[in-house]
DNA sequence: TATTGTTATACTCTATAACTATA
DNA sequence: TATAGTTATAGAGTATAACAATA
C-alpha cells in the first residue's frame, strides 16, 4: 500500500476526484490525523492504566519535567485545560506524591507546582517506557525515516499553532 | 525552525539525551499527534458551528458518502462510538433531513442510514469547502511535498490500526 | 441464543460563576 | 481593580444494562 506520493493532493489536503466532485473526507489530513491521534491516545490511555495513571496526568508530568516548576493555571494553559479542572488534577497528583505543591514567593497567590523525586522516578521508569512501547506498536510499522520526516512535521506544526 | 532531520530520535520516536535519560514528552510524536489533532478539530468545530453542525456529525455524512448507506452500529464502529450514543446522533440528522432512515431489508432488526440529497449537497457545497478552508489555515504553511508526505504517513497509520 | 436499535440511568469530564487571598 | 486558586454546580458526552423486535 504505498499509493500516489505526493501527487492527487490539492493545495488543501484533500484529494480531489478528477471530475471534480466531490473528495473523501476519510482521506483528508485532518480526518486521518484525528484518527491516528486517538488510536495513539486510546493505547496510551491503556497503557498507563496499569499505573493507575490518566493520559492527562501524564501529560501534567511531562510538562513540569520539560519545563520546571509552573503555577496550576500555567500548566492548565499549554494543556488547554480550565484553572478550575486543573485544582483537582494536581489534587490527585499531590496525593500520591508526584508533584508538590508550594507558595510562589514572588507571587503569593500562585502555587509553584514542581516534581517530586518521586514523581521523577516515576516518569523516567515507568512512564516514558511505557509510552515509548506504545509508539513502538503504532508507529513502529513506518521506516525509520517516515518516523523521524513525521515527527519534523509535526512538530513544525505544532510550533507555530 | 528545521531542527535536526531524522536525527536525535530513536527507535522509539522520543528523543533521548546523550547521557542515555529519557527526554522530553512534548516532542514525543504521540504527544506531537495529540496536539496537532486537537488544534486541527477546534478550529474544525468552530467552523462548523456556522452551519450549526458538530464534527462527529460531519463525521458520519463523510462516512456514509464514502461507503453508501450503513447500519447505525456499523457507523458507530468506524468512528469508535457505542451504538446507544449513535441513536441520539443519527436522529438529529434525521431531523434536519440530511438522513434517512430505512428498514434493511435483508436484516429488519437494523437500519439502513443513508444520505439525503440534502444531505450529500450540504458535504458538496458547505461542508467539504469549510473543511478544506481549515486545512488550508493549520496545514497551509507546509510545504506541499510535506502535505504530501504527512498524509500518505497518516494514511498508513490509519490504514493499518 | 444472539443481535439491532432503543431507553433510562449513571458516570466522567469540563467549564461557569462566585468566593478568598493576594496583588 | 485584577488575578491564582478554590468550590459548587450545571451541562455535555459517554457508556452500561435491560428491553423489544428480529435473526
Amino acid at each position: 500500500m504505498t499509493g500516489p506520493r505526493g501527487t492527487g493532493l490539492d493545495a488543501m489536503g484533500v484529494r480531489r476526484r478528477v471530475d471534480g466532485g466531490t473528495e473523501l473526507l476519510a482521506e483528508s489530513t485532518g480526518w486521518l490525523l484525528n484518527g491516528v491521534a486517538r488510536a495513539v491516545t486510546a493505547e496510551l490511555e491503556q497503557a498507563l492504566r496499569r499505573d493507575d495513571l490518566r493520559w492527562r496526568e501524564y501529560g501534567v508530568l511531562g510538562t513540569l519535567e520539560a519545563t520546571g516548576a509552573l503555577s496550576q493555571q500555567e500548566i492548565g494553559r499549554r494543556l488547554g485545560v480550565d484553572r478550575s479542572t486543573m485544582v483537582h488534577l494536581i489534587d490527585v497528583l499531590e496525593d500520591r506524591g508526584l508533584v508538590a505543591r508550594s507558595r510562589d514567593r514572588a507571587d503569593r497567590r500562585a502555587y509553584s507546582i514542581e516534581l517530586t523525586a518521586a514523581g521523577r522516578e516515576l516518569l523516567a521508569e515507568v512512564l516514558h517506557p511505557v509510552t515509548a512501547e506504545v509508539h513502538e506498536r503504532v508507529i513502529g510499522r513506518l521506516t525509520s525515516e517516515d518516523r523521524a520526516t513525521l515527527n519534523r512535521i509535526l512538530a513544525e506544526l505544532a510550533g507555530t499553532e
